[in-house]
DNA sequence: CATTTGACAGGAA
DNA sequence: CTTCCTGCCAAAT
């Protein structure tokens, strides 16, 4: 098993994580910290990242659609990598600006959240 | 239980 | 704008 406990149990925070990333709407992106706070821990924004890098549910959970506080890459396990996370959301028509997403137009608000 | 690590964030220089 | 440093968290060893 390359992922940490396989794709069977995972921890409640991981789960919520991965639960409201798999709710991220096409064409638009969440930042690590603001996924953390949707899952319940505002703080744990570095934890998202290493969830993320672990996903277990790779073709479920859009993990491409997260991207840093100011909008750049911080990375992507899946093939190609950030160089392939950038063309993936600028293909959904996520609005970049350079180097970085616009979270200005391209953030997700979520409001209908429990 | 103590340490180390990492797809983070924010502030300071 | 880039670098460095500090705080925070979960998971792995």
């Amino acid at each position: 098993m390359t992922i940490t406990q396989s794709a069977k149990k995972h921890s409640v925070f991981r789960n919520r994580i991965y639960e409201v990333a798999k709710k991220i709407p096409r064409g638009k992106v969440v930042t690590y910290a603001q996924l953390a706070a949707l899952a319940g821990n505002p703080k744990a924004a570095r934890a998202v990242g290493t969830a993320m890098k672990e996903n277990p549910y790779m073709p479920v959970v859009p993990c491409h659609r997260v991207v840093g506080s100011d909008g750049s890459m911080k990375g992507y396990a899946g093939e190609g990598g950030v160089r392939k996370k950038v063309q993936m959301l600028h293909e959904e028509g996520v609005i970049f600006n350079g180097n970085r997403v616009d979270l200005t137009k391209s953030q997700w608000k979520n409001n209908t959240f429990f």
